[in-house]
DNA sequence: TAAGTATGTGAGTGCACACTTACAAACAAA
DNA sequence: TTTGTTTGTAAGTGTGCACTCACATACTTA
């Protein structure tokens, strides 16, 4: 043996956030995943129950690196008030989608959410991000939302291009948001 | 004949919008939408070059139903300040995906931007709707931001069921967005 | 060392689906 | 009525891909 099963689901998972969110769940195939993870596409399947079983697993893991980032920019925020802890939040979560690993894949898994087990992974990632967000910021509602709000709207910036868009309506949707 | 070929289009392109919406790009067979619009799957290939024809067409009339919708709610807009002018507009847009259908393909097309034809047709459709918003609400570029910053919010809700969930997180997210 | 177990793969199998082709019927113009 | 054009379809064709199975190669334990 090389390298133990649950070795291996952790690399194979990497290898399926980034896959995953270029092409999203239809259009890659399990062998794709596969060779980016530099094994055999009969052994994913022995790994995972089947490709929906992989694409579950991957949001989780796709959630976990999410939380742990904005866990961890918390830590870093400038003083104690909500807004500071939420710009904190937000700029960690910035830092982190820089690879766009992980903000397309959440695209991508809204995109399928007429799949049960996928709509209920996506609201178990926001439930978890987003009860941190408000314990840990002791923000009020609006403002979550509002968090939650602009988040999203960086979901369309990257997916769009708008920051390649020199025009004024692209200008004023992307204006002030961190770095992507 | 029985009917002209632009009638013909129109008819496949609403249920394009319908069918695709639900099940994405890849994972929508077209003669699924032929069958939604009542003809055969080979006449479909005659009327649209090709399945991504088909879908870019699909996405060009359904910003030009968005467009159209916040067009005719600025027009019952309670005054001429901005906040109202949004407001109007905002109510509007609300009201025109009680169905589903132009936000759920909003979320598939944005799922397929890898494809720069698709890609192409996003950003052609939010120029449309932001620059009209812009210049017709005579708002902020904060304000146009904002407007659709809630707007993308509105996606997340209804992909992942937010308004299902009684929890509180959730309910911060859903708080205020009107009766989708 | 023998038997058992976990890791790993090559070579299929069957099916769904994008797209084509050959052909037919309706309508128009001469 | 004949010729041409547009609308429409039935019946393929080829390919890509999810998933399986038989088999091989490590590693462990008795």
């Amino acid at each position: 043996m090389r390298s133990t099963a649950e070795a291996r689901r952790v690399t194979v998972l990497n290898a399926a956030v980034s896959v995953f969110a270029r092409t999203g769940f239809h259009a890659t195939p399990v062998t794709a995943v596969a060779a980016a993870a530099g094994i055999s596409e009969a052994y994913v399947f022995r790994l995972f129950a089947g490709k929906l079983g992989l694409f579950v697993a991957a949001a989780g893991a796709c959630f976990d690196r999410i939380a742990q980032a904005i866990e961890a920019g918390a830590e870093r925020a400038a003083g104690d008030s909500p807004e500071e802890i939420l710009d904190a939040m937000g700029g960690a979560y910035a830092e982190l989608i820089a690879d766009r690993d992980l903000l397309l894949f959440q695209v991508q898994a809204q995109a399928v959410t007429d799949i049960p087990e996928v709509a209920e992974a996506v609201r178990a990632g926001y439930r978890r991000v987003a009860t941190f967000v408000q314990s840990r910021a002791q923000a009020s509602d609006a403002q979550v939302q509002q968090f939650f709000a602009y988040g999203q709207l960086c979901h369309l910036i990257v997916t769009a291009g708008l920051e390649q868009v020199p025009e004024p309506w692209a200008r004023a949707l992307t204006a002030g948001i961190r770095h992507p």
